[in-house]
DNA sequence: CAATAAAGAGCACAATAATGCACTTTGAAG
DNA sequence: CTTCAAAGTGCATTATTGTGCTCTTTATTG
């Protein structure tokens, strides 16, 4: 999952969830610009921000094995 | 998966391929004092840190459902 | 068109992540 | 105990994220 996926994957569960941006940063303590920043693509959060809004929406950060191998 | 269980993931990664820190390091374009800090328990690294050395151990960053939801 | 709600952006600043360098600690092997 | 490699840490600096405030842009609804 690079970058976009993991921004479509946030923004899709939060319509899900029927969520606004203002709504998700006052219940996850993330500053509403970091979510709009990121949500538009422009931002780079750090792993506990990422984690923060994660947790909100009923998402986990996770790391997997890729299935094509990125050594050799 | 929290904090712990990231970092944990990638140093087990990295051992499996016997990769030193440093190696790691070059390899992905990522400071060596940051995978140090971030291995050791000690960092907060963005996304595209994270990525990085995901990369190089062929390890993807994703966002899953959790089991247990959280939201209501 | 007017009004309202939600999302996106410019500006500026504080907080902190990323990084290099040098030094210490740890662990394995002789 | 000594040596060597890999990992961890203190310090200082630079680069960048996080954040609030304000304003603009987009729908959506009468």
């Amino acid at each position: 999952m690079h970058f976009e996926e993991l921004i479509k994957t946030i923004k899709e569960r939060r319509d899900t969830l029927k969520v606004t941006q203002d709504t998700l940063a006052q219940l996850s303590g993330v500053g509403l610009r970091t979510l709009k920043q990121f949500e538009s693509g422009k931002g780079n959060p750090t792993l506990q921000t990422l984690q923060k809004l994660a947790d909100v929406l009923g998402l986990q950060v996770s790391l997997k094995l890729k299935s094509t191998p990125a050594k050799r």
